[in-house]
DNA sequence: GTGAATGTTAACAG
DNA sequence: CCTGTTAACATTCA
């Protein structure tokens, strides 16, 4: 359940244990568990599809991966998740289950750079643009997909995205026209947020146009899905009304 | 039972 | 050493 936005979804879900002191930490991720306990939560932050667990001295960075889950103050019994990371603290828990956990030295803010993430105030549309132009032979569909130039976004948002711009995901990133660059920047950061309010609704699946979808909205002909570019992903589209650039 | 999927990275080949 | 491909991991659902 991992793009940028389910992660923010997680992080309200549990910021009420920043400035909460770790009373015992568990689970088989490959992190000093001891080193946790008695440390006291200075922040939870999100970069990209990471939840940010942040302390003075060092950063525990979690990614949920395809299948990384989690729970809040009750652990899964009876599933079969394999328990990466459990906190407890004098009041709640939180669980975290499939996932990849990290130890990351220093703090968060030295760490990365909160301009790339989408979901972030402090996202920079202008330095996306540029990032995109510094690959110009990539395709735009490949481009979409990388962390350092989009951090947070997945295939659901790159699909949609492209759909809105009207721009195929194989189009050569220096061949699409410099307008159309820029609206389908801000169309990514635009679906990255309906994403967020349509999940919190728990409605993501019903406003898809081109992801999982068979014909067109808008001109009624077959949705294509092709794997694509060296992401090998699955791409959605519209061979109408998408342009391919090349 | 099979295959696919909102993802990344370690391992290997050249 | 660098680049590209494959494998691995983990879970749910159709």
């Amino acid at each position: 359940m991992p793009e940028g936005p389910s992660i923010v979804i997680l992080k309200e879900a549990v910021k009420h244990f920043k400035g909460k002191k770790i009373l015992h930490a568990e689970g088989i991720a490959k992190i000093d568990m001891p080193s946790l306990e008695n440390l006291v939560i200075k922040d939870i932050k999100t970069f990209g599809k990471q939840l940010l667990v942040c302390f003075p001295e060092k950063t525990i960075r979690i990614h949920l991966l395809m299948f990384g889950t989690y729970s809040i103050d009750e652990e899964e019994k009876g599933r079969r998740h394999t328990l990466k990371l459990g906190l407890h603290f004098a009041k709640g828990s939180v669980f975290f289950y499939a996932c990849s956990v990290k130890e990351l030295k220093g703090k968060a803010e030295d760490i990365f750079d909160f301009s790339g993430d989408i979901m972030n105030d402090g996202w920079s549309a202008p330095k996306a643009k540029k990032k995109l132009q510094d690959v110009p032979k990539t395709i735009i569909g490949d481009a979409l997909l990388n962390q350092d130039i989009f951090a947070g976004i997945g295939n659901i948002i790159r699909n949609e995205a492209l759909f809105r711009a009207k721009i195929h995901p194989e189009s050569i990133n220096e061949k699409i026209p410099a307008a159309r660059l820029t609206a389908l920047i801000k169309h990514t950061q635009q679906y990255s947020f309906d994403f967020l309010k349509w999940k919190k609704k728990d409605e993501l699946k019903k406003h898809w146009k081109a992801y999982h979808q068979k014909m067109c909205p808008r001109c009624d002909m077959p949705i294509r899905k092709k794997v694509i570019g060296k992401t090998k992903r699955p791409a959605f589209f519209c061979e109408n009304c998408q342009v391919k650039y090349s």
